[in-house]
DNA sequence: GTATAGCATTGGATCGTTCCAATTCACAAG
DNA sequence: CTTGTGAATTGGAACGATCCAATGCTATAC
């Protein structure tokens, strides 16, 4: 088994193997009808035989092949984001279209890093779920023409379109359910100030509150980074209040899933001693003890339908941007209580 | 502004609008410093102002360029894939590399495809978290004579480097733990059979319990998909024998965590009324409410060393596949009821 | 003035594919 | 025997970079 492969075969090769000339190759890779049979049986076989593997570097620089897009994560270590990643590839795999995947881990800097390197291989769109504080018109430089969507996130006044989840409305769901629920002290807990989805979901949070009348108490608000760590110092914050809250919306789930754990830690039982509602409904939500009740955003959704979305601009170069919201629904588990009421009414 | 980019700007239209040749530009490009800094300057600011973008395909076509390497995760919603794969990318950050990230969700069909996808685009090494039932023939096949270096698991039989936790020697050290705490029935729980990592796990699981002169049972074996739900339902499993386990050992932290909330449900609280020990320790096992004693295998260390192992490989091609072992490492939380044990000692 | 450097720059062939236009081929119709 | 037709195949010029060998330039030494 001598002298396997020295050199890479090209189609030059293939075509003295199978005594044509490399436009037949060509032809047969392209899955043209114009070849014989025969002919493409013969250019197949000897494929085979030396190992050929296609070479899309030189097809692309004659402009031809599967576009290939790039998606721009920011941050994979958060189970929605790998959900979003994961329904991003299921809306590509339907077309020929070849994906991408790069994490950013919330730098602006390795974000132009990979975007520039993903524009110089190529890619003929980019899903984007943006790191914190991207500037607009420095990421409108970067992505020069080509198309761009933005999931979650959607930068102010970046160029480009989005798919993104109702947060205002589902934190007003989620916030009302707990004041149905007879709470009267409800905390926000976690995310950073200046994250603008917080925005958004502390606004729907607030707009629940006055819609039943209560008054908005700062104190109630806890920042805290996104992250488990992060609802329980959150957590532990606002039960230090000389008033502490009965309840508590949280960032997201991952946040969420946080408070738990430091209730647990207290001896305190989620959904009797203290509810909480989450924001995301990432698969392991309905793992927790007591499973949790969340906000479900369908990030898995929301991927696919970024991916047809950009897959879409990338076929009709003149179509508008487009900004999509995804519906979002509360998905009563038994950290809010509610199967407790439920059962005492 | 009218006329942006039509089309992309090409070294010859730099060249054209800074006064010099293309091959100029190239040098530039190439931060040669045969160049004049007054022409450099001239060029790069024409590069800047037709918003210039490298064509990578056309520099690869000529066997230039920097390295593109592929990394092949057969889980990405299983967070210690998660930080192995955060762990390969710092690796590369070092190096002028470009890491390409693909999850192949278990799937051999979908992990043929992107490795394929991967030599196409002209991949110069790959990194690979197996699919399950990988076969190691068709594998070798379709890397070719790419160099490629596993992680976490080997097909048997196939070609190439490895990095992989010593993970009977951590489930040894898990177990023994288990065994000084006085435990007798120990359950090993989750995974299936036919995974190469749970057998040698489940190895290291039955050369403490010989050591300790303890005989293996069957029935504390309890076969589980390596998911949260999964560990649920090997807890349940172990629990409704006649003569059940105080303790157990996860295959991973994803199942050990899955016990843990199986524990809370049933109002037993882990570390006290049963002792739980997982293995990988994920960021999550810290979290966790009690936080779980586990084996630290360092999956970003992996990540790293895996990355650096696959560079010098592509620097010199002669060079020996390697397997690395890495060091594993006990780490005592609560779980267990280590501390309970040491609070009464 | 010519020779001798060495630095800076340049033309052109090349990489592996695509695709157009041209060619060959087989065979039926005139 | 020529002509026409459509199917099958082919040669060669691109695509945008790299890099070698060749050239132009400037300044100094003789």
């Amino acid at each position: 088994m001598e002298g396997e492969s020295p050199q890479r075969a090209t189609i030059r090769d293939i075509a003295r193997a199978a005594g044509v000339s490399k436009s037949t190759v060509s032809l047969v890779l392209n899955g043209s009808d114009l070849v014989k049979p025969q002919t493409r049986a013969r250019v197949t076989e000897a494929m085979q035989a030396l190992g050929y593997v296609y070479n899309r570097s030189a097809a692309r620089l004659r402009g031809a092949g599967n576009p290939v897009i790039g998606m721009v994560i920011n941050d994979l270590a958060n189970p929605f984001y790998t959900e979003l990643a994961i329904g991003i590839e299921r809306g590509c795999q339907t077309a020929a279209v070849v994906p991408f995947l790069a994490n950013t881990a919330e730098s602006p800097v390795r974000q132009a890093q990979v975007i520039r390197s993903m524009r110089e291989h190529g890619a003929s769109g980019l899903i984007l779920a943006p790191a914190l504080d991207t500037d607009a018109a420095q990421l409108d430089a970067l992505t020069g023409a080509l198309p761009v969507v933005f999931a979650m996130r959607h930068p102010r006044g970046a160029r480009g379109s989005a798919v993104m989840p109702d947060n205002r409305g589902g934190a007003r769901t989620a916030t009302a359910h707990l004041i149905a629920l007879g709470h009267r002290r409800i905390a926000f807990l976690g995310g950073m100030p200046g994250m603008a989805v917080r925005g958004e979901r502390q606004a729907g949070y607030r707009d629940a509150l006055r819609a039943a009348g209560i008054a908005f108490d700062p104190a109630l608000v806890a920042d805290a980074r996104p992250t488990r760590e992060g609802g329980r110092t959150a957590l532990a914050q606002v039960l230090a209040l000389a008033d502490p809250p009965t309840a508590c919306l949280a960032y997201n789930d991952v946040v969420a899933i946080g408070t738990l754990h430091a209730l647990a830690d207290r001896g305190r039982v989620a959904g009797r001693d203290f509810a909480v509602v989450g924001f995301d409904d990432i698969a392991e939500a309905r793992q927790m003890s007591p499973p949790l009740t969340t906000i479900a955003v369908n990030g898995e959704g929301l991927g696919e339908r970024a991916a047809r979305l950009l897959l879409r601009l990338i076929e009709q170069p003149g179509a508008k941007d487009e900004i999509v919201i995804g519906a979002t629904q509360l998905v009563v588990r038994q950290s809010c209580g509610a199967r407790l009421t439920a059962g005492a009414a």
